[in-house]
Formats: structure tokens, C-alpha cells, sequence
DNA sequence: AGTATTCATGCAATCGATTGCGCAACTTTC
DNA sequence: GAAAGTTGCGCAATCGATTGCATGAATACT
């Protein structure tokens, strides 16, 4: 492989010292050169096919222009457009960004925050931590610039983008309620993300609000945001006794596997049972019935959260607020009917 | 941000010199020291937490471990299986991969191909080229490891790690024949793409071994591998007067966008037409009526290729073979229908 | 004209890790 | 016991870019 040109190769092409190559080649430290050197060092630089060694001036500056990006899973339909969000605004910036998949395990998410402080990024950009997470308080705590996106960690001041969780949660279910339905079961989120327990909460709030008789039987809480968990979910609360027509679910995923679990049992949606899902990912309305579902702006948290990391990371003591709350809105397709309220 | 730990910390706190250090903490060159002192010199690299620093040890060694990992678009289904796919070789094996998206437009592809040669990287995987790419042929001509997957480059050495097209496309072609249809439409990809050319050169040949009537009405080429060509292709073909009972589709994409086609239509797939795709990305199952589709192994794709970009990394004279073509397999769903040949 | 001031550029250290070479101390050999 | 060989570690250069400081030349000023 050829030898890459270098500054030293346009000092030498052009006569003068290394470091007057790389004054002339950074438009913030060019004004103290002539205009006319500048000129036959930055033509000369673009004949040679000059491209600066982002490693050198790196180890120099102690800035990489990278950032890490940790996601559970790049094939979970929920991430790439975050990704892309963030991407949006990283690369016209002069980032570049590490992925990593974290696939929800601690263990390998100690290891992955390793990696990325080795390839020393300049912050962080985590889109599924858990509610509690002392190592990423830690290393944030050290001064590294991190946001979370789509989920936040608890009982620290790194900021967070999200969906509006209550708001979404709540729209749904008052949906329901005006579509007649009054016995709403639940398929809530793991216990262990702030997504699943923000928006159970919103689900026995706005339940309370509304006088909705909420038993038990009518709440399970899945371990993970899956199809499997949904199928294994939505069949506990068909077993349980319970009644109910519709199953608010706490993710799409999650109602998709209701979706098949109906079917297995013979039942019908909405005929039988209404279901509903959230975060609006993509395919959903090639699905029959269509769920209905929570539409949040994956593109925007990817794209807001990349914005508030560059502004750490240029100052670090700017103030972020805390948490950046997101709209979203209701999509209607097939999956909820309209009954009489019994 | 407290300052990381260097060697030199190492060196001052064991009372050793730099060097040393390095060649401790390196399983290489662990062999010329004593035991004693590696065990000294690791323990208390253990204690104070000593990171290595990749910028650096990149700079001096040329190279960075970290390899650039081209798509056209994380949010096409079908990609994030070939980058799980390369990531379970890359990173066991130390390597860390930065993802860029082409959105197969030519000048960001350059543009992106110089960001990956600032940061070093020491080899390149290509899961989408165009069939004609002089830029890639360039650099990995200059030395730089490359591979391609999913796609190839024609007229270079550059190693591809491919599906087999013309047997996934005989295959179901064959299919189709087997279950009496005798007039078979074809939406062909994008012939600026090594699949779409491989694909309708297979279908040719193939209709030609079942002597089909292959009428110039029947034969539609796209211009994107997307939904939205798909559907105007099948239009295409419903108003060209062309007579056919099914359509194989280059890709599950275009499969897509022609169900869609044929219930603007007011026709049924399969009772009017049957449909058949390619790829087998996620959720053609719950996409009614099933698409029939050929699933090409992406995981494995992505894993060869990486596998390969290793070896040639390790050693750039090994001997790779220019295509590696992977089996594929004719999965049935409900999109043909068997019918009586005419 | 002589000195003060500004300006454009060069010098050299630096970032952190790697590595060829050399040297001192120790072991082996006869 | 001296020469030869081996071993374990230090020295210093190096990778490519950045940057505070120094320097010499040009300009301004009295």
C-alpha cells in the first residue's frame, strides 16, 4: 500500500516547515499566515492528495471526532431510524460514530464501554440503558459527555430524549375507552427500563382517571419487549379468567405476539379481542388487522439526542436539560373495534 | 476528565521504564521478561486501571483495528442481518467497525470512502456497490483490504461473498413451473446492480430451459430495489395487456409494492396472480398472503465476508477466491397458487 | 536613521505506544 | 578465571499532527 501523503511530504513539496502546512490547512489558524501561501500550500496539499490522519491529530488534540453509539440490537426495527436520526446530524459535524449492539447485557455492555473509552470517542450516545446503570453514571461522572436516548437512567443528571411515555400511554387508553371499551387488560414492559415502568404507570393512572375496573389478573408484565414474550403474555391473561376486550400492550413487539397468540386460540382481532401496541414500527400496516398503534419520532430522539451531545461536547458545562420529552401521536388502522360499552 | 492512565504511569508507579511496560502488557513480546515482572507490571496496570489507548498505539503501528462497514441504508431490513453477521467475526477479534450509509448515492460513497481512509481503517467491507465502482477499485488497488457482500464489483479482484442468484432464481422459476403456471411476468432489479443483472439473466435462462413464452411486455425492469417501484412495475405490467399468472419479483421488496399494486387493482394475490420474492427479509410472515420468497443466508454473508476481510488483513498476499457463493432456500408461504397449466 | 512594533514563519516539544538496538549483568564453557 | 554467549531491560527514535514560543524580516514611528 502506498505511502499515504503526509504534512510533511506538502512541507517538503512546498518549501516550509511542517507546521506552517498544518496553520495553512486549518481555517481557524490560517488568518496569521499570507493569503498567497496559504493558496500554493492548500493547492499543492489537493494535487497530492493530501487527507489528514485523523490518529495523529487525535493523540494530539484528544479529540477523535467519534462518538459511540450502544443499542441493543441493530436488527430491532426500533433502532435504525434513531441511528439514522443521529447520524443526521453527527456526520455534516465531522463525526463519525462507533455502533456497538449491547444486545441487553450488562456484562457486555461493561465490555463495549471499554472498547469505546479505548477508542477514546468524545461521548456517548446510549439508546437503551436500564433504570439503573452505576457504570455509565460513572464514566459520565468522569466527565465524559453521554446523553441517553429512547429510555433514561435514573437517579443522575445524564440527559435524556424520550417519547412522551404518560401522554402516549394515556391517549391510548382514553382511545379505548371512547371506542366503548371498559375492560382493558395490559401487557406492561420490563420492570427493569424506564419505558416499561413509565408507562405502566401511565396505564393505572389514566385507568384510575377513567374508573376502569382494573384487576390483577388483567396486568402481566413481560420480561422482554418481544413477539414471544407477547405470545407467552397474552396467553397467561387469556388462562388467568380474566375479562377483557382489548389488550393495551406496551410495545409493538409485544402486540404482535398477541396477535398470534389470538390466532392460536382461535379468537379473532379485533373481532374478538382489540389490541393495541406502541412505539409505530415499520411493516405494521402491512399486518392485518394493522394495529393501532402509538407513533413515536425514532428519527427526531436519534437527531435531538446527537444535537444535545455535540453541545456537550463543545462546552462542557453548558446546561441540558434533564430530560427532552418528544411528542407523539395515535395512528388508528384495524385492531381496536368500536363496541357498546357493557 | 481526570487524565486516563498511561504508560508512563505504569512505569513511574512500578519503577520500570516505559518500554518495558509496553512489552509486558503485550502477549508477543511478553516472552523476553521475567515472569516476575510481567506479574508485577500486569497487577498493577490491573490496580490503576489502565486502558491502552488505540489512537496511539495505531498511530505507531498503522494499524487502528477498526475496519469500515459500508451500507446503503441501516433501515433496509435486509442489511442490519449482514452487519450482525460481520460484527460476530470483527469484534472477538478486536476489531471495531464504523458503519456508514450510501443511500447508494455515488458522491456521498466517495465522500464516505475518504472519511473511513482518515481514520485509518485497516480494511473496508461493501455490502452494496454499484457493479462499476472505479473509486473502490482504486483503493483497493492502492493496498487497502476490501471485500464485497450481498453484491459484487465487476471487472476487479475484489473478493465477493454473494448468494446464489441464478440458482435461488431457477429455483423458484422451477417452482412456479411446478405448480402449472406457464406465463410468468418478471419485475427485474436495477441493472446498475450485480443481483439485478445476475437475477434476470438467471430468469432468462431459465424460462428458456422450461421453453417459456417470454413475451418483452412480461419483463419489467425497476429502477430502486423498493416498494415503490414494485408497485409501478406491476402496473406497468397489468396495462401492457401482457398475460400472466404469476410475477416473480427480483427482490421481497418489489414483491411488496406489487401486493399493493394488485389490491389497488382490485385483483387477489394468489387467486388472480400469484407473487414471488427474493432476500426473505423480516415479517413477510405476518404479511398476508405470505410471501413466497428464496431466503438468502444474510447472517452468514456478513460472517464470510468478515472472515475473509480478516485473513486478508493478516496477511495481504493470501490467496481469496474472487466469489464466494452461498446456498440458498426456496421458502413456501401463500403467494402461489396451484393451478391447472393453460 | 534608529528603534519599536507587528507579522509571518520556523523550532521543538508533545500526545501515548511501539520497537530496533545496545548495554550491563549473569551464566556457561574450557 | 577469562572469553564467549545469553538474558533482561533501558534508550531513544518514531508514527503524523498540533501549538506555545522564538526569531528574523518588514513596517511604522519618532
Amino acid at each position: 500500500m502506498n505511502r499515504p501523503v503526509t504534512l510533511k511530504d506538502i512541507a517538503r513539496e512546498t518549501g516550509v516547515h511542517v507546521s506552517t502546512v498544518s496553520r495553512a490547512l486549518d481555517p481557524n489558524a490560517r488568518t496569521s499566515l499570507t493569503r498567497e501561501v496559504v493558496e500554493r500550500i492548500r493547492t499543492t496539499a489537493e494535487r497530492m492528495g493530501y487527507r489528514p490522519n485523523r490518529l495523529a491529530s487525535g493523540l494530539r488534540t484528544k479529540r477523535t471526532m467519534s462518538i459511540g453509539l450502544m443499542i441493543p440490537d441493530i436488527e430491532n426495527t426500533l433502532f435504525p431510524p434513531i441511528v439514522r436520526g443521529a447520524e443526521s446530524v453527527l456526520e455534516p459535524a465531522g463525526y463519525t460514530s462507533i455502533i456497538v449492539n449491547t444486545d441487553s447485557d450488562r456484562k457486555r455492555e461493561t465490555k463495549l464501554v471499554d472498547v469505546l473509552l479505548e477508542r477514546g470517542v468524545d461521548g456517548i450516545i446510549h439508546a437503551a440503558p436500564y433504570r439503573s446503570d452505576p457504570r455509565m453514571i460513572e464514566v459520565a461522572r468522569r466527565g465524559l459527555p453521554m446523553v441517553t436516548v429512547n429510555r433514561q437512567i435514573e437517579n443522575c443528571d445524564i440527559p435524556a430524549v424520550v417519547n412522551d411515555d404518560p401522554g402516549g400511554i394515556a391517549m391510548m387508553l382514553r382511545y379505548l375507552h371512547e371506542n366503548g371499551h371498559r375492560r382493558i387488560a395490559h401487557i406492561a414492559g420490563p420492570k427493569n427500563l424506564s419505558t416499561g415502568r413509565a408507562r405502566i404507570e401511565a396505564f393505572r393512572a389514566t385507568a384510575q382517571e377513567l374508573h376502569l375496573d382494573l384487576p390483577d389478573e388483567a396486568l402481566v408484565v413481560s420480561d422482554y419487549f418481544d413477539e414471544q414474550e407477547g405470545r407467552r403474555c397474552t396467553m397467561q391473561l387469556l388462562d388467568s379468567g380474566a375479562e377483557f376486550t382489548a389488550i393495551l400492550c406496551a410495545n409493538d413487539r409485544l402486540a404482535l405476539g398477541a396477535f398470534d397468540a389470538l390466532r392460536r386460540r382461535g379468537l379473532s382481532c379485533p373481532e374478538d379481542v382489540s389490541v393495541t401496541g406502541y412505539n409505530g414500527i415499520p411493516f405494521l400496516d402491512l399486518i392485518p388487522p394493522g394495529l393501532t398503534t402509538i407513533q413515536i419520532p425514532q428519527f427526531d430522539i436519534g437527531r435531538i439526542g446527537a444535537e444535545l451531545l455535540i453541545k456537550m461536547m463543545a462546552d462542557p458545562d453548558v446546561t441540558i436539560p434533564r430530560t427532552t420529552i418528544l411528542p407523539v401521536k395515535l395512528v388508528e388502522r384495524g385492531s381496536v373495534k368500536h363496541i357498546d360499552p357493557a
